[in-house]
DNA sequence: GTTGTCACG
DNA sequence: ACGTACGTGACAACG
């Protein structure tokens, strides 16, 4: 026998939400999004179907608040208490987690789980008959469901705890059977769904009764047979009971369709990227192993995947389109070595082992016709040159790690994750599984082993390709994967390649004397502390500086007894140490993460090659990471000597060149604010003029640096979501002074309230917000009932089109100039990117047709976006203002 | 592995 | 009553 189990989701997921809210706090993300609830329901799901081996599973939920029970009842379940706010948002929640787990899950509207979970059971109990059921809920009525081959998993106490009711088990509690529980709920009636059943009768003489006559039906046919006040109360209570009855009596005829039962198959990427998005991280490695042994039995069905071992390529295996995955373990793919390479093509799939010293593999890689589609080009490539392998960087057709970064740029870049992108019945085991992680990463395992992953690998690109493109094109997206993402690869690319040259004497000298600093720095602040602390105190640690400001000195703190420097410049007249302390921050944060903490990231070549991630950020944003050269600072003149270590060839200069105000431009576009247009259009300081037109200033007049600052804070501001807390805080003014200041800008510039008033419009309406380009950024936080996480939603509404904007527009302008370059056979290349900023090294004799090509592609880069995803350039009005600046190092830039 | 802090746009 | 500006990455300390 086989066994089915039916979940009442409703049911289950109120249960897990108190057994695991304590004290009324439930478990959050880091945004806020309450999580407790699903986080126990899936524990609690996954152990069941792991350790009780059914062979499927589906979930019913109540759909819609109003169901036929109300027709029959008016106060139907009235007198329920309210459903706990943190639980809301979390039914949306778990139905995510089923569909990412492929747990399918029904919903009807008019009906209740109840009635789905007793359709599905009868239709098992006519049709299969190598079928049986076991329903989980904690709802009682269900106990109507039992025969002698459904059951009733009710839970007890805790979350673990299961007590199995069958027709014996029913009998023994209630004396009744199934056919009966309906008759016994007529009577008793059940305050929580507001049915009154008979006034007066209670369960024991509820039992009695139907022990007797067997059903309400039978009490009432004889009725004359019953004496004294419980005949009087059976009377006035008739109509109600029979009421009650009907309602509590489960709808077994619902129309279901595409119901049907199969082996269930958990799936376990989208089931490990569905945790991670909630920050369920400790039921990873749980869940995982579960889903292992749920899935175990259906191992030896998957089909395998055919393939070749080639110890050499041969090229006349090459077609047209051939997909392609290079295994390599390595983060850093600078320093990665390659396990092997499938290639996949209509004449079959192939594996090798051994890539260099393969002159027929070099000529596929050189050959422009054969196309190569694979996941994450840029380490590909970067493995390939490593390996001196030669390749035709233009026979790279098609990046799938891009593509479904376009697609959703919340979702983590796995090769896993390209499953569940789009639907699919693939499955992909995840690298920690297959290779181990961490001490325990394994790169010698199974030949055999190896060799199929790599192939699955590239069999997953293969089969999700046309799913995505087409889902590109669907969401009109197409453009922007195909004519700026796609190409941004190559320009990256490059940029990782060249490199940053350090100046290794320079960074030794700067480590050494800043090292010595701190030294000094912490000999004189022990002296200053001389009896306050131990010999071994340790400056740099939180803990024990808060014990030594707060409560050894006894200066004043906030409640959290925050050290960070915001706080500590509140509390710098109170003692001689704060301002020691602040100054050692700085020295400690240049000495350990821009000086000495370089030196790992410098390779023989005597340069840094950072990777720059096209695919983490939300926005649509670059990051870049080991180095990270997106954050070497500039604003303290100390620490700002870090960027005398990047030096130009010794035939190149660097030149920067930095966008002015890009998203203020882009929000006076985007939001058709002509005021801020043309403050933009007439050359003026930004800043300057919104304080005019706050404090109502004439044109000609005098704006004070202390107008001007508060006007930029507000500037900021309404990119980031202005609230008038944030303001407040920042501003040191009054919330209520905050929120008139507020209004003043909103009068100012009109439009900026109706452009931020659609942009959360549509993100609500949508479901997610995007970028003039067509970016999208879905925002779930907008559908939460808490408004401190539906706030956020708003802010991320607002900020994301002007901040991915921005991003768009960068891409475009790197895009442009790089072919720029190449058609002009140009030496000159760029290498880095800082979100507002690109960096060039220029060859002196290539300087003036350089800036040229430069600053005109910067200048028109909006123009060109609108261009590129097929809109209207024309409508493009704001200028885009480029400044430029140039030096033999980093420090002399700006 | 998580937390606190701080660097950038 | 609650308690925030948006987007990142790296480091040291501390469980």
């Amino acid at each position: 026998m086989k066994k089915i189990l039916l979940v009442d989701g409703n049911s289950l997921l109120f249960r897990a939400y108190y057994a695991s809210a304590y004290a009324g706090s439930v478990l959050k993300t880091s945004s806020g999004i309450p999580t407790n609830a699903v986080y126990s329901f899936a524990n609690m799901l996954t152990s069941l179907i792991s350790e009780r081996d059914y062979f499927d599973v589906k979930v019913a939920f109540d759909k819609s608040k109003k169901t036929f029970r109300h027709d029959k009842l008016e106060n139907y379940k009235a007198g329920r208490s309210a459903t706990p706010e943190d639980l809301i948002p979390q039914f949306q929640i778990v139905r995510e987690f089923l569909d990412s787990a492929n747990i399918s899950w029904w919903e009807k509207e008019n009906y209740e789980a109840d009635d789905l979970i007793g359709t599905m059971a009868k239709i098992i109990e006519s049709n299969c008959e190598e079928y049986e059921v076991e329903i989980l809920t904690s709802d009682k009525d269900m106990f109507q469901l039992i025969t002698d081959k459904t059951k009733i998993l009710l839970p007890k106490t805790g979350t673990s705890n299961l007590e199995l009711f069958g027709k014996e088990e029913l009998l023994i509690k209630w004396e009744v059977s199934p056919e009966n529980v309906v008759d016994l709920k007529g009577l008793m009636g059940d305050p929580s769904d507001n049915l009154k059943g008979v006034e007066g009768v209670g369960e024991k003489t509820a039992i009695k009764l139907l022990k007797e006559f067997k059903t309400i039906e039978g009490i009432y046919e004889q009725i004359n047979s019953i004496g004294g006040k419980l005949q009087e109360k059976l009377i006035n209570g008739k109509e109600s009971a029979i009421l009650c009855k009907e309602i509590a009596t489960i709808n077994c005829e619902v129309e279901i369709e595409n119901l049907n039962f199969e082996s269930i198959k958990l799936n376990l990427s989208g089931l490990v990227s569905f945790l991670e998005k909630y920050e369920m991280i400790s039921l990873i490695k749980r869940l995982s192993n579960r889903v292992g042994l749920i899935n175990k039995t259906e191992e030896s069905n998957t089909k395998k995947i055919d393939f070749k071992v080639l110890n050499e390529w041969d090229n006349s295996l090459a077609l047209n389109d051939n997909f392609i995955y290079i295994e390599s373990l390595e983060e850093n793919y600078h320093k990665g070595e390659i396990l092997g390479m499938a290639i996949l093509n209509e004449n079959g799939n192939f594996y090798l082992e051994n890539l260099k010293d393969d002159a027929e593999l070099e000529k596929f890689f050189l050959n422009k016709k054969f196309n190569k589609l694979t996941y994450d080009l840029k380490r590909t490539a970067t493995l390939l040159r490593n390996y001196e392998i030669d390749f035709a960087y233009d026979s790279f057709t098609y990046d799938a790690m891009v593509a479904a970064y376009v697609l959703n740029p919340n979702i983590t870049s796995r090769i896993q994750n390209l499953i569940n992108i789009v639907q699919t019945d693939l499955f992909l085991e995840e690298d920690e599984i297959i290779y181990g992680k961490g001490a325990k990463l394994n790169k010698g395992i199974e030949f055999e082993k190896k060799a199929i992953f790599t192939i699955e690998k590239a069999q997953i690109i293969k089969e999700t390709f046309v799913p995505i493109i087409e889902q590109l094109k669907q969401n009109n997206q197409f453009n922007l994967y195909q004519n700026i993402e796609f190409p941004l690869i190559e320009v990256l690319f490059e940029m990782e390649e060249k490199g940053i040259l350090i100046d290794k004497l320079e960074l030794d000298k700067q480590t050494a004397r800043t090292l010595n600093k701190i030294e000094e720095l912490e000999a004189k602040m022990k002296l200053i502390l001389a009896g306050d602390i131990e010999e071994n105190f340790n400056f740099s640690s939180p803990k024990q500086i808060k014990e030594l400001l707060f409560d050894q000195l006894g200066l004043p703190s906030n409640k959290k007894q925050s050290t960070d420097r915001e706080a500590l410049e509140k509390i710098i007249y109170l003692h001689p140490i704060v301002a020691l302390l602040l100054e050692h921050r700085k020295l400690t944060k240049l000495y350990s993460t821009y000086l000495r903490g370089f030196e790992k990231f410098i390779f023989a070549d005597n340069k840094v090659h950072t990777i720059f991630n096209q695919t983490l950020t939300n926005t649509g944003r670059l990051s870049s990471s080991e180095p990270n050269i997106q954050n070497i600072s500039v604003k303290d003149e100390l620490q700002k000597e870090a960027r005398k270590i990047f030096i130009s060839g010794n035939q190149t200069k660097f030149y920067s060149f930095d966008y002015s105000q890009i998203e203020l431009r882009v929000l006076a576009q985007l939001g058709q604010e002509d005021t801020l247009i043309e403050i933009f259009k007439n050359k003026r300081d930004v800043h300057t003029e919104a304080a005019r037109k706050i404090f109502d200033l004439t044109v000609d007049s005098e704006v004070s640096s202390e107008q001007r600052r508060i006007a930029k804070v507000f500037n900021f501001g309404i990119i980031y979501g202005l609230s008038d807390f944030g303001l407040s805080n920042d501003l040191k003014i009054s919330i209520i002074e905050a929120k008139n200041f507020i209004k003043d800008y909103y009068n100012s510039f009109p439009k900026l309230i109706t452009y931020k008033n659609i942009l959360i419009k549509e993100a609500s309406e949508n479901g997610y917000a995007a970028t003039y380009a067509n970016r999208r950024r879905l925002v779930p936080e907008l559908a939460s009932a808490n408004f401190l996480i539906k706030n956020f939603g708003n802010r991320i509404a607002v900020n994301m089109p002007i901040q991915g904007t921005a991003a768009d527009i960068l891409k475009v302008a790197m895009v442009n100039i790089y072919k720029s370059f190449v058609i002009e056979n140009m030496k000159s290349f760029m290498v880095a990117q800082i979100h507002d900023e690109i960096i060039f090294e220029i060859y002196d004799e290539e300087t003036e047709k350089a800036l040229n090509i430069i600053s005109k592609n910067m200048e028109k880069a909006f123009k060109d976006l609108s261009k590129i995803i097929g809109k209207k350039p024309s409508e493009i009005v704001v200028e885009l203002e480029v400044n430029a600046s140039k030096g033999e190092n980093w420090f002399e830039l700006k």
